[in-house]
DNA sequence: GGAAGTCACGAAAACGTTATAGTGTTAAAA
DNA sequence: TTTTAACACTATAACGTTTTCGTGACTTCC
């Protein structure tokens, strides 16, 4: 049990000042090589190493940057967790981790722990509760505080800071487009309440879709669902929603959907009727989860690129620190991430 | 651009001594009512906060443990963060993450980087490369710092340190007796090659099955994948391994699986080669992911019970980080999480 | 009226670093 | 011989806290 040694340690032990033992083992000249060559080697030996939190206060900068997300069992956030690790990592930062679970409080409760000199910056997808009560006082006040903050996915678009995002309208926009484009006449979408920026965005890029190849919306084709609701543990709710949707729409013959459980329902909802997917009916989601892949058809999805998003974030995250020097002219950015239409066995 | 305030900055503001703003800050009798109510007052309109870096140096705690996993990007592991994040959080913790992507030098690096006075205390699942390896000198320097560890899943079974772990040999048994009940005559096993734990302990559990049966295990029908392989992206070797097996064994009427995408592969194959997922041949996997309830068929698992896992191992550490005083009798536990069997549609 | 005790606050050390500004000794330059 | 410079260190402040130990100014008591 021998604890981390110390500058101060190693300074007693060999009759010097700490100062000496410092420089030496930054190599300084002030230094004689003898000297240096001495606490060199007893700081080998004795497996010296800074202490970070030392060097964190005296530098007021912790080489940290903390990651706060709705939610981590989930195949989008868990990639992008991947890409700001690497990055981070690659650029010499640590990644501290802190779960909203979806709740304005504890975003707030989670910053707020974070904010106290723990990191150098945030990137963050907003919770759905602070989308619908639309409170960013917690973002405005950690600006304020000089600490940058790099927002991803969920964002808020009149706030002052980075931003990385997918063309959700596009995306979906492209994704409706194919189903027409395959021969679909009646494409429903299921989709999210609008409080949801990206249900919203991507919602949009459906109605443009049909206005571009001239086909009016019938509100009966779109099915909001309520995404307070953890619908991985209601399944069932989900399933009779949508099987009412094509109860009621029997023309339905293409599924666009906002997400990988909605497009999978679908599926699923769509085979205990009697179609044949993509026969009788294509499906796409938006996406970038396992479940598609290995799904039965495998699923056609528009990708976000997770991991890009997450990567793109931490650098302009630590660009933004690095450069604080020359902040004159606080600019800020929106990296817009191009989705692929991936296809697989539920389009034609 | 207004920093985070100081006890400093709010002494000299007020003109008392910093001793005075701290202790007024903590309601200390020492100091007199009219100057707490001035100085408690004038803190809050700053929304004064202590820094969480210099407590830290001052207290030689960090408040904050790592997390060492090999890959992110994965149901099992990102559930076992969520159960560390909520415990941890519960009890005023921190996490840190850190990515080894399996590999043994990764490992090390990020151990380095964060035991030089970043966290309190590890919680680890070893990479693949570690286990083939066998070098475990980092965990070991780790400890002998006073650094406590717990290691969760991929343990290194003869280190003396908290682990918790699934009971992998009596999982995989009940899962095997399970099919042998089911009527199934001849189970295949699909694991990895011996030097991943897991799977080695998984492949015990299917011979004891066995055994207790008085059914003689055949090599032919164990197949051990080389697990260095990313199968996510190589698909199509590990289906055509499983479909040599299944065409050179057509008596195989039940498999059991040490993942999710083995016994996911196996489902595939088998549907490929005319046969049905239950009917003709049953399946079950050793998981706890998202995939084995969404396939079609569902599939059979045996549950890990991951976020638990978590929240057990975040419980030992913290234990053991607010015990340390009384360190007398150092002594390790193992936690053994119970599987269950839950049963889905790809057995009868 | 002097000793003792209370009150309300301040000084200083400590955590582990780094960087700036001394300092004493010796050697070279004036 | 005196001044200057180089050398090889050391002392100190600072980062932001907390905590122990002082310390003046009053009050109280005998």
């Amino acid at each position: 049990m021998n604890r981390k040694i110390t500058l101060k340690q190693i300074a007693k032990e060999l009759e010097v000042s700490i100062s000496t033992v410092s420089k030496a083992l930054k190599d300084s000249p002030e230094i004689s090589d003898d000297t240096k060559q001495k606490i060199q080697a007893f700081a080998k030996l004795f497996n010296y190493r800074p202490n970070n939190i030392a060097l964190s206060l005296k530098n007021r900068k912790t080489n940290t940057i903390g990651i706060i997300i709705p939610e981590i069992v989930h195949h989008f956030f868990s990639k992008v967790i991947r890409g700001v690790e690497l990055i981070a990592n690659q650029r010499g930062y640590n990644v501290i981790i802190g779960l909203s679970n979806e709740s304005f409080s504890k975003e707030v409760i989670n910053m707020e722990m974070l904010a106290n000199g723990s990191i150098d910056g945030f990137i963050i997808s907003i919770s759905k509760e602070t989308q619908q009560l639309q409170d960013y006082h917690h973002f405005n006040e950690t600006m304020s505080q000089g600490m940058p903050i790099v927002m991803f996915d969920r964002v808020v678009s009149d706030l002052k800071c980075d931003k990385v995002v997918v063309n959700d309208v596009k995306g979906a926009k492209r994704a409706v487009q194919k189903l027409i484009e395959n021969g679909c006449k009646s494409v429903a979408l299921i989709t999210t309440k609008d409080y949801v920026s990206v249900g919203k965005l991507r919602t949009q890029g459906y109605l443009q879709a049909l206005q571009k190849n001239h086909i009016t919306p019938e509100v009966g084709l779109i099915l909001k669902m309520d995404d307070t609701l953890d619908y991985e543990e209601h399944l069932e709710v989900l399933e009779s929603e949508i099987e009412d949707l094509f109860k009621s729409n029997p023309k339905i013959d293409g599924v666009f959907a906002v997400n990988e459980l909605y497009a999978l329902s679908a599926m699923k909802v769509a085979r205990k009727l009697g179609l044949n997917v993509p026969e009788d009916i294509q499906v796409i989601g938006f996406t970038d989860g396992v479940l598609s892949k290995h799904a039965t058809p495998s699923l056609t999805t528009v990708s976000q690129h997770a991991q890009q998003m997450g990567e793109r974030a931490a650098h302009l995250l630590i660009d933004k620190l690095e450069n604080e020097n020359t902040e004159e002219e606080e600019q800020y950015q929106t990296v817009i991430i191009t989705t692929d239409l991936i296809e697989r066995e539920s389009t034609k």
